[in-house]
DNA sequence: CGTTAGTTTGAGGCAGATCAACTTTGGTGG
DNA sequence: CCACCAAAGTTGATCTGCCTCAAACTAACG
């Protein structure tokens, strides 16, 4: 929860509904405010020339979106997608900010938010070279079903979040469920024991 | 510049003198308080198991350090080390929730840079997969020599930023010699055009 | 001027990306 | 309810960037 009190504090602003793909920013553009979702999944994608997409971050219900650019002053450095059809409010520069005058605790949440997800992020970029392609997928299944467990997410999704190729994905999850850490049903999977998987993912 | 008048805020803190290489505070620590730098230059570095370095973040004069940890109530996810001999001012949590309450704006200066730090964080995790291990390279010695022109940067220090080893950064910078982008001299070497480095990290 | 931390250069190997062909899933509309 | 089909997943074969290992060289400092 990255707001205390959303709906007693903007009851004036409506809501706007998105379709499962849809986008709600692009890279490049400029914050003019930020984003609430109401519900449902959204996505931070990097896009390079090359084609090649980075899962950067998951954001779900009560949660802000858009303002790490909006407190830097930067453009947006990536797109944001419904995952999922989803449910968002937009909160114009002048709404946050009286919002944020009148809650000073508020802007506090945010950073508290904002530099868990510098440590997250700089976590995930160690492990590009201190982990194998299988130890990190490992961890991405486990820290995307533990977050979002009611998500079916694809091979492409959790090679974009691991740093990995789909197929790679494909070729873990099977000898995962040979070992009988998961098991798999249809394109879903359910993980069986996370400690047994986390414990995998150092020895990889 | 993080803090506004630092020295008139807190003139009974005393600074502590770094020997280059000297250990600031190591990860898995709890923070009670922030650093400031008076100083020098400082690393934030992840260390693997298996003995992989990261070097995550540079720290110069005028900067926090520790804030990321402090603010989001998480131990250190990585050490920080002297990168030259340094002078840093320890401000313990009483004496920093004091000053917070009083300068109000200053909460809102940590939260742009570490939403920006954030921003920087994603691109080079992006970067990993999306860029060449040259290009990479290329990338980090141009934000480390615009960012600290006077600092002898090693092999490794860079190869450890881009995430990449020794070797390949050797094997790197000759090749830039050899095209007339840069200028060794012993073990510094010097940029010749800035745009024409970028320009060729894109290809790569 | 000795020492050591840092650099260079070459050779070889491999994790995992890439390419390709095929199969399965599950939603859609007739 | 079934037939269809696009999207997602599987599986195997190949290929390569750059990491790893090794050995010699050199800058820079006390």
């Amino acid at each position: 929860m990255n707001i205390d009190n959303f709906d007693s504090f903007f009851p004036h602003l409506t809501s706007r509904n998105l379709k499962k793909g849809s986008f709600i920013y692009e890279e490049g553009q400029g914050p003019s405010g930020i984003y609430y979702i109401n519900h449902g999944l959204v996505g931070l994608y990097h896009l390079a020339e090359n084609g090649k997409e980075t899962f950067l971050r998951v954001f779900g219900k009560n949660n802000l979106l858009g303002h790490r650019s909006y407190f830097c002053k930067e453009k947006y450095h990536a797109s944001s997608q419904a995952i999922t059809n989803a449910e968002i409010t937009f909160i114009p520069q002048e709404d946050l900010e009286i919002y944020l005058g009148q809650n000073p605790n508020s802007l506090r949440q945010i950073l508290a938010q904002v530099a868990s997800d510098l440590g997250r992020s700089e976590l995930r970029m160690s492990g590009r070279h201190d982990k194998s392609a299988g130890g990190r997928i490992i961890e991405s299944i486990v820290f995307l079903k533990l977050h979002y467990p009611d998500q079916l997410w694809t091979r492409k999704q959790i090679a974009d979040y691991s740093g990995s190729t789909f197929e790679t994905v494909t070729r873990v999850l099977n000898k995962l469920e040979k070992d009988g850490d998961i098991i798999k049903n249809g394109r879903d999977f359910s993980i069986i024991s996370v400690e047994s998987l986390l414990e995998k993912a150092g020895q990889y």
